[in-house]
DNA sequence: CCCATCATACGAAGACTTTCGTAGACGGAC
DNA sequence: GTCCGTCTACGAAAGTCTTCGTATGATGGG
C-alpha cells in the first residue's frame, strides 16, 4: 500500500475509472474517461500510477490490464480529512452539513444514515 | 466571484488561514501557516489568489490585509461534489459514511445532523 | 537628511504534471 | 517472410505550481 494515497488531476480520473470498472486495459480506460486523450497518455498515466504502488498490472492477452490497488474509502477518507481539516476547519458537522443540503437522497438513504448516526452515537457513549 | 472555485495544495493553506482568521497580513499568513515559507512566498500566492479573485485586499498601515472573497461553504461544495463523483461514484452516502465513521462526532453533532437529514426527508417527501 | 527596516513587485529557477511523438516488440493475415 | 495493427517503453516538450532572489519604494528614528 502506498504511503499516500493523494493524487492528481488526471491520475484522480484513471483511478475514478478503474474504481467504477473494477479493472481496466489501456483502451478500456481510455474509452471511459470524460476526456479525450490520447493513448500514449492514458498508458503513461497508468505507469505512473503503477510506479507510486496505486495499480497494478497482469497480463491479459497481448495487453495489460490495470487493477487499483487503493480503496476508493481510503483514498476518500484522506480527500475528505483534508477538506475538513482546511475547509471546514475540522468541523465534520459543517461539511455534512453541506454535504446533505448539496446532494439528494433518498428516504432510504437518508434512514441508513440514521442509523449509521445511532452507532456512532453509541459508540460515543460507551466507548 | 470567481468561475472555478478549486484550489491548489498551496493555494488551500493559504485560504485555509484567512478563512480561520478572517483575514491576514503577509507577515500574519505566514506566522499561521502550518508550513515553513519565505515572506515572499506566501506574498506572491496572495498575489496569485488576488489575480485569480479569491482574495481581495486592503491596505492598512503600510501593508496589505487580505481577504477570502470566497465562502469555505461554496469550496467546500466544489471540492465535496468532486469527491462524492471520483471517488464514491457520485454516491454521497458512501462519502458521508465514510466521514461519519472516520471522525469522532459529539452526542450533540449527532443529534443535529440527524434533525437535518430529517429537514432532507421531508423535502423529499413534499417538494 | 540618511539609513535601517519592512513592505510590495517582478521575474526566473526548479519541481511537478500532463501530453504525446517515436521506436520497437509481438502476433496474425496473406 | 513481410506487412499491418496493436501493444508497451521511453523521453522530451509544454504547461502549471511553488519558491524565492533581487529591486524598489515608503516610513520613521537619529
Amino acid at each position: 500500500m502506498p504511503d499516500d494515497t493523494s493524487f492528481t488531476e488526471r491520475e484522480l480520473d484513471i483511478m475514478s475509472v478503474l474504481w467504477g470498472a473494477g479493472s481496466g486495459t489501456v483502451a478500456e480506460v481510455r474509452e471511459a474517461l470524460p476526456v479525450e486523450l490520447g493513448y500514449t497518455s492514458v498508458l503513461k498515466m497508468l505507469q505512473i500510477l503503477a510506479e507510486k504502488g496505486m495499480v497494478r498490472h497482469e497480463q491479459e492477452g497481448r495487453a495489460y490490464r490495470y487493477y487499483p490497488m487503493v480503496e476508493p474509502n481510503e483514498a476518500g477518507g484522506h480527500a475528505l480529512n483534508r477538506i475538513v481539516d482546511k475547509i471546514f476547519q475540522g468541523s465534520a458537522e459543517l461539511a455534512l452539513a453541506r454535504l446533505v443540503s448539496e446532494r439528494r437522497l433518498s428516504a432510504d438513504e437518508v434512514g441508513r444514515l440514521k442509523a449509521l448516526l445511532d452507532e456512532a452515537a453509541e459508540e460515543e457513549g460507551a466507548p
